[in-house]
DNA sequence: CCGTCGACGTCCGTGTTTCGTAAGGACCTC
DNA sequence: GAGGTCCTTACGAAACACGGACGTCGACGG
């Protein structure tokens, strides 16, 4: 894919005919740290774009012989190489026809040579940094598990999840509270937003999380029942532990950020 | 905006020591109905643009005193008014420096005075057409589509796309905020501007946008419905499709390239 | 001036998905 | 073993997304 330019810069190729317009642009792409090759027509750059593959290329749409379209064409299906197109202002036909080919920017003449070397950074930037990566935001992950808030959008081990709205609110929740039980009141409170109602709901909620999130549901890994308690994550598998319902003292609940005094103690008795 | 009217006409501005030039200029954008004023060097030059201010000027770039680089960047700094350089051929430098100055056309003596006709009412006419901003465009892919905001074009595998307003306005949003999940409340108050209104509306365009953007409008691939929660935009063909644990090093890149103008939705209707 | 057309916002009917609750059984703790 | 707690299943109701259709408004053309 991309190789790592070595010492001098990204190598910028240059196809124009007219050879003041080229010069101008290799002086400033030059000044700009990049390592520049320039040509004058379509099959010049091919061979030259074949013969040392450029990071990015600064075409003329208008070239003797061979349009700027096709030599635009042929380079992209060599490779995703970067394009940037040069057009006449009001071609429109012709700026439509770059977008359609894959151009990746265009500038129109006249232009200022400092826009084109900004946009040619811009081009570059957004081509190797994170060419197809949109944005990957903040992630919270545990175990197999990734939650993509922002996105909405669930993996575990790699594959996407299909989590109700309530089943997503529930594991991003625990995943932003690692290792710390809650009480299904709790639960209730700060992922339903409700202060009453009936906990089963929690319960069955929680099961059908595990449904979809443990490899087994049967003998949950991530999700814990905390007996008599709730629920916990469980983000790393507990070494040495191998007792599969510790009973063990919960830990301290110590000062959490947000639900701190939650604790339930008497009035959690649903009454059957 | 306003097209100028035939009496007057427009106002030109010439700026040139040499006498002989700039009576020969004079003469032609007279009888091409410009209404046209002569002034022989810099201060000259600003001091009128001050009085009057010219809908164009044709500036030498050789001047006595002050040069004409400077002269063009302090008119610029008053206000965007179009210029057009007269340079001696050969004059590789200072061409450079006034296209990055800003000037929006040059012109290399000698010549032909009927060009610089012609390059007056072409500047003039796009100055016009496009007055706030020339600026080019800077492109929005994903999956096969193109969007170009500045031209107000998208393009799907290549062909262009027929969109009114409101689809184009949401997918570029879609597009700048690829990956992550909105709901119809933010989508309205994104893209319509409004705090208040049936959500159904928006509903409605994405089903429109869909219809038109996507291959099977019945199961979408790029607009994705989020169950309970709103719509994403999915560029890529979703994670986890095959490698389980990629050398994805997520991180965070900024999202605004740099020429991108901010979250400027469009001109947007006042709201009937 | 009127008729046509396109864009837009709204409304309705329908099929599907999701949610909350209830009830019976299994399990844990004491 | 008793009492309480948790799991599982099932089901009706509500919420939701979708497609179709309608009425309005403005632009355009005759």
């Amino acid at each position: 894919m991309d190789t790592p330019p070595p010492g001098p810069g990204p190598r910028v190729l240059v196809v124009d005919d007219d050879r003041t317009v080229a010069e101008v642009v290799t002086g400033y792409l030059n000044r700009a740290g990049y390592e520049v090759e320039q040509v004058e027509d379509g099959p010049a750059a091919l061979e030259r774009a074949a013969a040392r593959k450029p990071d990015l290329v600064v075409l003329d749409l208008m070239l003797p012989g061979m349009d700027g379209l096709e030599v635009c064409r042929r380079l992209r299906a060599r490779g995703p190489v970067p394009v940037i197109m040069l057009t006449a202002r009001g071609d429109e036909d012709d700026r439509i026809l770059g977008l359609e080919i894959g151009a990746d920017d265009y500038v129109t003449k006249p232009f200022s040579p400092r826009e084109l070397v900004l946009r040619v950074e811009s081009v570059l930037r957004r081509s190797q940094a994170s060419a197809p990566r949109p944005r990957p935001g903040s992630l919270l992950r545990a175990g197999g598990l990734t939650v993509d808030p922002a996105a909405r959008r669930a993996t575990k081990n790699g594959t996407e999840l299909a989590l109700t709205v309530r089943e997503f609110d529930l594991l991003t929740f625990f995943l932003r509270h690692p290792g710390r039980a809650f009480g299904r009141e709790e639960l209730m409170r700060e992922v339903w937003g409700w202060d009453f109602g009936d906990l089963s709901t929690v319960t069955v909620h929680v099961r059908r999380l595990r449904g979809k999130v443990e490899d087994d549901p049967a003998t949950p890994r991530l999700v814990q029942t905390v007996w008599g308690v709730g629920y916990r994550l469980d983000a790393e598998p507990a070494p040495g532990s191998e007792t599969v319902h510790s009973p063990a003292p919960e830990q301290e609940p110590a000062s959490a950020p947000d639900l701190v005094d939650g604790d339930v103690h008497g009035e959690r008795a649903p009454r059957p």
